[in-house]
DNA sequence: GACATTAGTTCGAGACTCGTACTTAATGGT
DNA sequence: ACCATTAAGTACGAGTCTCGAACTAATGTC
């Protein structure tokens, strides 16, 4: 009763094609023979999962490309319109709906502010209806949530931001994708797989994403997969004692990261006011440094306490690239400048390099395509068979 | 050109059988029915799998176990004699070394003062004479240092406290194990690894080991596996900026956890000399403490800060079990009680539950069985086939 | 136009798992 | 003492799968 990941040998051939789209997405277009290659398999193999796929619908051939010796290969490469997920993302302020399809292209994507579980069914039921048609199959759908979610995928633990009966929104959502069960995730780890597949970590198999509004949130992929930890709370950094420790939190303690470098940390330290929506703040405060020299040691202060909870966090996880996204992104480099310095001091040996810091380049739809992508996990890891 | 993991069927022969040790290794001696249930696969599966197994030596039958109704099953059990691997750790003041088998069973524990190279090869030496004969081959040798080692397993990219030659320490094992490839280990890890398959934080999958000399150390397993981080030095954490911010650290900076709970803190704290060794030091502090009221409230002071670091950790990582080892062991509860109070203090939210934290069992040879285990560790994943 | 070169398919061999049927070995009741 | 019951383990045939070698196909080069 216990793994069954690969026991007869029909396992072997979903592990095999899981390995042949995985080499895919990740080379684009591919012969069959730079398939075989680069999974290792047997030409003769790859030909017959290829064939598969071909049948299901999952791949195509393309244009010949010629111009070298020898016969010209025949590149088959993943066909989108078959195969979609859907990703959502239910915030504070604001709902997005990502459809992704089996190449990894964006098919739609949609947000609105509105933090109602309706405003989220609306824009998931227009999302399915205008772009997973007929003939492609829904391959799951993942809402990502600004809270602790458990193991299972299912329930949340604790979200204090989110004014939503929780039963109530799975239902109102499951009942859009009938026979599907809607998986949640957290929206910082949904964000940190979306960079690692799509953004500013692409590539990157040890990475830290961090969001910053109100509160601060991480998610961090270790060896390609998102960590969890023992009841899923992985990541949970905003309230880790760094930075200021007389700074009073919104948790009640003093202390907290998210008191020092947080939205309404920044605005204190900068002296402006707070606009709608955080990224609409931060591009406010972004202009104004560009001639206000105070509110640019403003950010240099939250740079520097930023850079303290880096290292803290690089000395754990020790993380090639760490993305930030949020309000931090607007801000960039007047953030993040200070931060690179405060980390140079604060590394823990010679021998350590330290972790690339980068903005995010997908903005607010981050968790949604991750929660998108966390939907074709299975797929590309072989445990979900497409051509049955 | 990319992972070969479970390419034809005799990989999947090989990913079984490594199922069915990794069962045996669980369960104990157990019948083929009760392997198959717990493995998923098939009773005949099973069957021709404990032939191979037992024809290769590495297991053998058992009397059977009557009283139930039915034909009683004859248990097979893992057999240690035929399968040994090596297990070594060079430290600063003591080199140990540790002969596992197959079945688990430390077959020779041995240290010795000194952190010469000398000293380990010696030490190896004997245990390999007394206690590998003829009849035994040994699946691999791994060594555990206190520094930073590359994630290719073979180079030491930063060891401070250790003078030693690099290649001339891995020339003059290697000699003593021809053939053989000596890996080199994280001795944080090792010990985190042998926390979680015999000692303290047996069962639990996320669990997090501290150990405590004149540095800190940690290492970090998720899932049952080490975490390792982009270069392999994930879990470097006496350095992170915890504790007091003025404490001075041997590393030149400021605020460094290590300078806070160091052992050089500690004896600070409580106003007691070092003695030769940390562990024998930290006995000696406990011994006082039990009079001495000065020396309980310098350890409180010190289990503060500890629950400070360990809340940090536990935000990032979300381990089940905390486990604390080096010095930390003798005080037990006189850091741990203080550590648990700061912890709870600090937790992210109601709804995480705060890590169980418990002191280590298996004391100064923790980091070479864990060395030793992660020889054994491509036995149980398949990757490596002992009946070949 | 022959030849070298590379892509992809066909085919038979070999390895593996699985379910079913069967044998074996014990217990418990009559 | 005998037999029904129960459960463990094995034999066997069917079904999948991967693999290497041989073969066919398509293109550039000389």
């Amino acid at each position: 009763m216990q793994q069954r990941a690969t026991a007869g040998t029909e396992g072997l051939r979903r592990t095999n094609t899981g390995a042949v789209l995985r080499a895919l997405r990740r080379l684009g277009p591919s012969t069959r023979a730079e398939l075989a290659k680069h999974t290792g398999l047997a030409k003769a193999t790859v030909g017959v999962i290829v064939a598969d796929l071909e049948a299901a619908g999952a791949v195509a051939e393309e244009g010949s490309r010629p111009g070298v010796r020898g016969r010209p290969g025949r590149p088959v490469a993943l066909r989108g319109e078959r195969f979609v997920a859907l990703g959502l993302e239910l915030n504070v302020d604001y709902v997005s709906a990502v459809v992704l399809d089996l190449a990894g292209r964006v098919v739609s994507s949609s947000s609105r502010s509105g933090g109602t579980s309706d405003d989220l069914r609306e824009l998931a039921r227009t999302a399915l209806a205008e772009h997973v048609g007929v003939g492609s199959t829904l391959v799951g759908a993942t809402l990502a949530v600004p809270g602790l979610v458990r193991g299972d995928n299912r329930t949340v633990a604790w979200a204090p931001n989110l004014h939503v009966a929780w039963p109530e929104v799975a239902d109102a959502l499951g009942s859009l994708v009938p026979g599907q069960r809607i998986e949640v995730s957290n929206d910082a780890n949904c964000a940190a797989y979306a960079e690692s597949h799509h953004g500013a970590s692409l590539g990157a198999a040890h990475a830290l994403y961090l969001t910053g509004t109100v509160g601060i949130g991480a998610g961090i992929v270790q060896d390609g997969e998102v960590m969890r930890g023992a009841a899923g709370f992985a990541g949970e950094v905003g309230h880790m004692p760094v930075g200021d420790s007389t700074a009073l939190c919104g948790c009640g303690r003093r202390g907290c990261w998210e008191a020092s470098i947080g939205l309404h940390a920044m605005l204190a330290a900068v002296g402006m006011p707070e606009l709608d929506t955080p990224l609409r703040t931060a591009e406010a405060v972004a202009a104004r440094a560009a001639t206000d020299a105070r509110v640019r040691a403003g950010l240099e202060r939250i740079g520097r306490d930023v850079g303290l909870g880096i290292a803290m966090l690089s000395s754990v996880l020790d993380p090639q690239v760490v993305v930030l996204g949020g309000y931090f992104t607007p801000l960039g480099d007047l953030v993040l400048e200070p931060a690179r310095r405060t980390l140079d001091e604060r590394l823990a040996s010679a021998a350590q390099v330290r972790p690339d810091l980068r903005t995010s380049t997908l903005g607010i739809q981050a968790a949604a395509l991750g929660a998108a992508e966390q939907s074709f996990g299975p797929v590309f890891t072989g445990q979900r068979d497409l051509t049955a």
